[in-house]
DNA sequence: ATGAAAGCGCTAACAT
DNA sequence: ATGTTAGCGCTTTCAT
């Protein structure tokens, strides 16, 4: 593989000037240029980005922290990210922490390294006192999950209206006893979308019920399964149903037909995010409607603003209530 | 941030010794080695990469090649292939094509540029001219898709087999009016399932109908749906669908759902991958379970063996037939 | 308009 | 066991 060396030496000029070439400097006279741009091809050569970027030290790489890349909550998110990235002669790299704070260690060195020139992190399990750490002397922006009161800015949405909204939905359609899948309380959006599902309750004076709450461990499928077989073990059974993820309400459903049961005459599903998936289900799931692409094109504008040292606010966007089958008995 | 300089200068020593301190160098004494690595400390020193990467010219970083993240069939391949770049201190850099010949280029050029030391592809729309020439200066392994008879090493399953078993499967169960959902057979793993398709029907005297076989333009679950609709309005309607992608088989179940019929009492169906999703269907969905982690696992492999010049082979799979509900009649 | 030369941060020969 | 130094490939001042 040629290198600039090279190029200059066939082209009969310096290696300054193929730079110039290069970076499309306009002081250079057009006979140069063609003469540049012939020994290029005729080398096949590619400048390399290690030598370019060392010297500019800057990788033009974004790292993208999550959890696990199989909950399709992430994927339309990363396409806006991406999307935004490649737009602005960024490359994102993505990084599945698997909630394990080794691997977690690896990226955030790779952004101190200079291999990285910033990070969105999407991921719940984040050890923010590290990433507290990291955002002092490095661009952060956080994106869905976040810290209240905390410096990083951020991109979400108003969880605890959505869930309010929700299990109002709920409430109208005439249910009284309505269970609440959450996930872990630890993070922020589980205690807002709870707080959010209990003001519904609480305005329409209905009891809040602690066996009609269930938390899981993470949001695969198998625990909304997991989750419903817990529910209708219950003396009173709920009949209706709010999931804090598709994930899990997809898993509710399946749990609810298992035990012979039908959505919605039985039991009401609600879920959340609006993954496609959420769309294919028998019957489709009503759902809160994240704004996943717009988020994650925010939140790399945010982040590449913040690489360049510009000031960058914290953002609340739009979510939507989604009528589907499932709530339509 | 400090650099390998000041750290030598602080330490008192030259920055040759700090930089055998930071690679485990045998050959410094144990009063030096403290000395330097409380320099390390005392500056927060982190060693640059970029430099590093210059000076030894490799990245570490892997990159994969896929058409789009939203299928979740890459996932779990994406897992493996992670956790063996980890294990072997690279990582990987995850790029959408989106199909898209210009952002394919952009990966290229990446691997051109020594940003990345090596490619595992996973899209079929891959332009594979391009990637032939990449190949000849630059490790290159194929993963599911790959080309027959070319150079580049490849790590895959038996499509031919599989689909003669899934469709052997249903002739068993008494089916003569079997359909095929296929995506474009511009595709090489298109063809091979087509070819076991026709295999199992010729093996059992049936009739290869070509209404009875739609092509769709990608894997989408709408691309499915579309597919049922098409099917069901044949004059003579087939009694059992195959569908080579299990996105497309959902989208299928859809598609029978709203059509008021019952899969599997007036349509059996198989899919083809095992998603986790395929599980949770109602019914759940009979497939062929490709293993989709140790094929990335394999392929991470075999791309790191020939980032070391080691010689790689092909490696052929094995899958599994799975039988579910949609197919228990 | 072009060239010479310094330097980005690091590693590895070579020398001591 | 440690230091000196060249150089990885590039960009950018500073001259001319």
């Amino acid at each position: 593989m040629a290198n600039i060396q090279q190029v200059a030496q066939k082209a009969g000029v310096s290696v300054a000037t193929v730079s110039r070439v290069l970076n499309n400097a306009p002081s250079v006279s057009p006979k140069t240029r063609l003469k540049v741009e012939n020994a290029i091809k005729d080398l096949n050569y590619e400048p390399s980005m290690l030598g370019r970027n060392l010297r500019n030290s800057e990788s033009r790489l974004l790292l993208v922290l999550l959890p696990s890349i199989s909950n399709p909550f992430y994927t339309e998110i990363i396409n806006g990210i991406q999307n935004t990235a490649i737009a602005n002669s960024y490359n994102i790299l993505l990084c599945e922490t698997d909630s394990n704070p080794q691997r977690e260690n690896i990226y955030f060195n790779m952004v101190k390294n200079k291999l990285a020139d910033g990070v969105i992190s999407m991921d719940p399990t984040v050890n923010m006192q590290k990433l507290n750490e990291l955002a002092e002397n490095h661009p952060v922006i956080l994106c869905s999950e976040y810290e209240e009161g905390g410096s990083i800015p951020y991109v979400t949405i108003d969880n605890e209206l959505a869930a309010y909204q929700a299990v109002k939905h709920l409430i109208k359609l005439g249910h009284d006893k309505i269970a609440l899948i959450n996930s872990d309380e630890k993070f922020l959006y589980a205690r807002q979308r709870r707080n959010g599902y209990e003001r519904a309750l609480r305005e329409f004076e209905l009891p809040i019920r602690n066996e009609w709450i269930y938390h899981t461990k993470d949001l695969d499928f198998q625990n909304g399964v997991q989750a419903v077989r817990m529910l209708l073990q219950q003396e009173e059974k709920p009949s209706a149903i709010f999931a804090v993820s598709d994930t899990l309400a997809i898993g509710a459903l399946k749990g609810i037909n298992v035990s012979g049961l039908h959505v919605p005459n039985d039991i009401a599903l609600v879920g959340f995010d609006n993954i496609s998936f959420s769309n294919m289900t028998n019957p489709t799931l009503t759902t809160i409607s994240q704004p996943m692409y717009n988020m994650g094109c925010t939140a790399a504008e945010m982040l590449i603003s913040s690489i360049k040292e510009e000031k960058v606010e914290s953002i609340v966007l739009d979510h939507e209530l989604l009528i589907r089958e499932s709530t339509m008995g």
